[in-house]
DNA sequence: CAGCCTGATTAAAACGTAACAATCACATCT
DNA sequence: AGATGTGATTGTTACGTTTTAATCAGGCTG
């Protein structure tokens, strides 16, 4: 109700507000007795610094904003507890935007942040808005992509390599005696799916195999539903590859399912591999090989170089990190 | 770099700061022409409202906070999502807190939201702080409880009936033929394992059964891990049930696993029913009954009471929402 | 035409804090 | 003793907005 402020602290501790706001922000500049005194005072009047007024009078606040494109998907919520905890470790708030694949609500998520003077962005843009972008940094807003390429020199970025994931995958496969190896993919426009190909076919290069040799599946969505009915399709030509290396593991868990549902054996005839090692990866009937993003430290990363960009803009170098995927193996490949 | 205020875009439209402050917050207020023009000023300068600054000269801001105990659970990213969304079309802003189980965390985060001078908070309490609450209540803050029996009449709180839920599983086990059930549970201090109990008890006792009959195995944690050890467990006794209740689905997951490990099948053997439905039940090797929890609705449900207490305080009556859940029937169960 | 009402606009005073220049007390040096 | 320096503290101003009371311009009534 009655909202206690620094005067009311300054009057108790018989002292001005200026000193008071000293021992809030820079306390090595007051003498030990009288921080004492204020510090004793602030706790017994349960004062609470007024972020608002604070932010307004100095000129930038103590927020960053995250806009990710699916709350729900579990990379993301990993990169989600990466950013809050180093920006929490750090006196940082965050404030949360989820654009579910919406332009419209990624471009509102950036208007709230403008509003909020956040000190910066993490972001995984998904419409197509460099301006937008280039707008917040006009106002003086750090921004840091998150699994997405820097668009241009001046800014930072955080990714993992997915040519070098596509490329373990497939390499793993090889090792294990694979001959014919397809790739179950997701829409060609997702930048990752791309990437996981190319990787693909360096490996089979680098074992002195023809690239084209690779099947490609491509399905609609990249869901378990999406990877049963690969497996269905598969299952309907005249042979069945002897391994498989599917963008995401939500569609190897689908195709896992179709392929035991119809009597094939993994990894006894068909080696299965994942992407993203989430965790239910590890619990699905026969356990899923996969490649391990990341992506807590991703965020971690991430909020990093932001923060650094906002602390200190005059040493502040900007960076693209690129992370190296890991290769998970368990049951589901030879 | 250079900030746009209120007064230059005033000074474009040839009128006072007043005006513009209004056409913004209550644009009935002001005659049609001087409107537009104010709105093509706030246009051309590209001007957006300086959040902290309205928060305090209103005295209030226009974000809640959000600490949920584990943001990796997808239980607690769903509501999440519900809560951003429906702050998102209420023009509110969502501050994150993740307190990762740690009391002293959860702390932290509420003193934030205290210094950002949050509208209100949504919370799933964790550590025992019911004076903590109070205290933000006292500073005009409202709070809502998620998934969390209110602690005292006059205060909001959002749940799913876990009673209930608990009884729709073992009704359906006992319906399917199943007469041995065991419970596959989590650590006895948390609530939703006790509710679900109770539940589970009261569908014996409708059927004319006695609740004593029911196995209990409590595991440690509630994960696949935990689940798979859960199973040998079981497999280890002179007899298997033949229907089993897991208290979520990373427990059953875990329990499918171990058991079609050993060559039981499921659900000719044994009957097996989760909790939660998370995504990943309907793609495991056998789809996995479940019951559902409107858990996005849960979040959304919270935020319109939240809103609604900060917006018309004066007419809002405390409410205690109880959703009811739903059984989905896969393959996993007969 | 005076008086009054209505609707639109404005001037001015806050809101709570940070920052800077100014002041002060006091010890040290010449 | 006087000058000088040092470290601690304070007074004041400004940040950008909202809000209230006051002003103003017209139109209407009697």
């Amino acid at each position: 109700m009655t909202t206690v402020s620094i005067k009311d602290v300054a009057a108790l501790a018989g002292v001005s507000p200026g000193t008071v706001s000293n021992v809030l922000n820079r306390p090595e500049k007051v003498a030990g007795s009288t921080r004492d005194r204020v510090e004793t005072a602030i706790r017994q009047l349960g004062f609470v610094r007024h972020g608002s007024a604070s932010t307004l009078r100095a000129g930038h606040s103590r927020t960053v904003g995250l806009s990710v494109i699916d709350i729900g998907n579990p990379f993301f919520t990993d990169v989600a507890a990466g950013v809050e905890d180093l920006a929490s470790e750090r006196g940082y708030a965050v404030i949360l935007g989820n654009s579910s694949g919406s332009p419209a609500k990624e471009e509102r998520n950036l208007l709230v942040f403008a509003e909020q003077r956040v000190r910066g962005v993490l972001i995984t843009p998904s419409g197509a808005d460099p301006r937008r972008l280039a707008m917040l940094r006009e106002r003086g807003i750090a921004v840091v992509l998150v699994d997405h390429p820097a668009e241009r020199p001046d800014q930072c970025a955080v990714a993992v390599n997915d040519v070098a994931g596509g490329s373990l995958a497939v390499t793993h496969l090889l090792a294990g005696g694979a001959d014919r190896i397809a790739y179950v993919s997701g829409p060609a426009s997702i930048r990752q799916c791309q990437d996981r190909l190319r990787g693909a076919g360096r490996a089979l290069a680098a074992a002195g195999r023809d690239p084209a040799e690779l099947r490609e599946l491509a399905m609609p969505a990249m869901t378990a539903a999406a990877g049963q009915q690969a497996a269905l399709t598969l299952l309907a030509e005249d042979a069945l590859p002897d391994a498989l290396f599917c963008a995401n593991d939500l569609l190897a868990l689908g195709v896992l399912r179709g392929l035991l549902q119809a009597g094939v054996r993994v990894p006894a005839d068909v080696s299965l591999i994942g992407y993203d090692d989430i965790d239910f990866a590890s619990a699905s009937a026969v356990s899923l090989s996969s490649i391990r993003q990341p992506t807590y430290q991703l965020g971690r990363a991430a909020t990093e170089l932001l923060l650094d960009e906002c602390d200190n803009p005059a040493t502040h170098a900007h960076q693209q990190v690129m992370f190296q995927p890991d290769l998970v193996v368990r049951e589901s490949t030879r």
